[in-house]
DNA sequence: TGTACATCAGTGAACGCGCGTTCACTGATGTAC
DNA sequence: TGTACATCAGTGAACGCGCGTTCACTGATGTAC
C-alpha cells in the first residue's frame, strides 16, 4: 500500500482510535505499543505519526472515544426504560456489575478500566482531561436514573441543598460501581469476586427503596 | 562491596522489598524496573536475582508486604479507639478518604493502588494471591469496626443470615472506599476530585446512622 | 585463638528484546492544465 | 475528458534507550582445622 485516499485515510485513522480504546482499557495505557495498536487496527507501525502527534495523544483520543461509547450505551439503556428511573438503574447496575463486564474490560467502561493508569499520569498529560471530562458525562447520565425527587410542598430542603445531596449520592454510586467491578476483576477466580458484585448490585439497587425510608424517616 | 554478611544480607533484602513495596504502589507493578527498586535500596541491579526468582516474585511480595503494613495501620487505629467502634470507623474513613492519602499512594492501601494492575495480571502470577490475601484480612479488619448487632430478644434473622449481610455490607464499604480514593486519584486536581472524597466520607460515616434507621423502620 | 581457604553477596558488563519516534522511500491519489 | 506531475498515506529499516535476566568476577565472610 502506497498512497491511500482520503476517505481510506479516515477510515484508518477511526481503526486506530477504536483498537486503541478497546486495547488501552484491556491492558493499560502502558501496556500496550503504538505497534500493537496499528497492528490491530490492519497497519504497520511508521503511519502512526501521519495521525497523532504521539502515544500521549492517542492515549487520551481512545479515553475520549472509550468513554463516549460508554455514554452512549448508558443512554440508550435509559432512553429503552422510557422513563422509568428505577428500571433504568436496574438495566445499568445489573450489566455495569456482571460477569460478562468483569471479564471483558477492553468492551466496558473506561472509568474503571483506567483509573489508576490516569491516576499516575501527571498533571499536564492529556488523557487526565479526556479523562476528567468523561466522568463528568457519565455522572450527569447517571443522574438521570436518581429517584424522583419527591415533590414538596414547602420547597425544604431548597433546591441547591437538594442539587448538592443528589450530586454526592451519585459521586458515592460511581464510586461504588468503579471500586466494586475493578476489585471484582483483580479477584477474579475467587468467589469473593461474585461476592462483591452481588453485594455491590443489591445496595444500588435497594437505594431507592432506601431513600425512601430515609425520607419517611426524616420527614 | 564483594560479599555481606549474612545480617546485612538480610537488611538488603528487607530494603529491597520495602523499596518494591513502595515504588510498586506508587508507579503500579509495570511502572517500576528491577534496576530501579535496587538503586533505591542502595544496590546495584545484578544482586537482585541472589534475592529472588524474578520480577514477578517480587511483586507478590511486595504487594503481601503492603497489605501488611497497612492492615498493621487499620488495627493500631481500631486498638487507639479502644472498643468504640463508631470512633475506630471514623478514625479509618477519615485518614482513607483523605487528600494525604490521596497524594501518597506509595504510602497508602495496596487494594487501590495495585487493583487495575493486579486485574490485568494473568491468573497464575503469585501476585494475585497476594493481593487476594490482602484483600480478606482488609476485610476483616474493616468488620472489626462495624456497628455492633443489635441484641435481638428473637433470634430473627438467623446467624448466619446476619453474619451474610454483615459481610455484604462490608464488601460494598470496602468498594465505596477503593472507588472513592482512585476515582479521587484520578481526578485530582479538579474540584471533584474533593467532591469525591467528602461524598464517600460522609456516606460512610452516616453508616451506623443509616443503619439505625432502617432497622427500625423495618422492625 | 590463629590460619588457610571455600563460600557467596554484590558488582557491572552483556544478552536479546521491545519500546517511542524518525525518516528515506514507494507509488496511488488528487489536481492543474 | 486526458495527461503530467506534485502530493502525501503508508511502509519498513533504523535511532537511542531501557527492560528482565545472565554471568564472570571480586573479595570479605564464615568455617574447618
Amino acid at each position: 500500500m502506497a498512497r491511500a485516499s482520503r476517505a481510506v485515510a479516515d477510515q484508518h485513522r477511526t481503526a486506530i482510535e477504536q483498537a486503541s480504546a478497546r486495547l488501552f482499557r484491556q491492558h493499560g495505557l502502558h501496556g500496550v505499543s503504538v505497534a500493537q495498536v496499528m497492528a490491530d487496527a490492519g497497519l504497520t507501525h511508521g503511519g502512526f505519526y501521519g495521525h497523532f502527534a504521539s502515544k500521549d495523544e492517542l492515549a487520551a483520543v481512545g479515553c475520549a472515544l472509550a468513554f463516549a461509547d460508554s455514554n452512549a450505551r448508558w443512554e440508550r439503556k435509559i432512553t429503552l426504560a422510557e422513563g422509568d428511573r428505577r428500571a433504568a438503574r436496574r438495566s445499568l447496575v445489573t450489566s455495569y456489575l456482571s460477569e460478562v463486564h468483569r471479564d471483558a474490560p477492553g468492551h466496558g467502561c473506561p472509568a474503571s478500566a483506567l483509573v489508576t493508569d490516569v491516576a499516575r499520569e501527571p498533571a499536564g498529560k492529556p488523557v487526565r482531561q479526556a479523562y476528567l471530562d468523561g466522568i463528568k458525562q457519565l455522572l450527569a447520565t447517571w443522574q438521570a436514573t436518581a429517584p424522583a425527587p419527591v415533590p414538596v410542598p414547602v420547597p425544604v430542603p431548597p433546591a441547591d441543598h437538594a442539587d448538592k445531596a443528589a450530586q454526592q449520592t451519585a459521586l458515592v454510586e460511581l464510586a461504588t460501581l468503579v471500586g466494586a467491578i475493578t476489585l471484582a476483576r483483580a479477584t477474579a477466580g475467587d468467589a469473593i469476586s461474585d461476592d462483591i458484585l452481588d453485594a455491590a448490585r443489591t445496595w444500588l439497587l435497594d437505594a431507592e427503596a432506601r431513600a425512601g425510608v430515609a425520607t419517611d424517616a426524616t420527614a
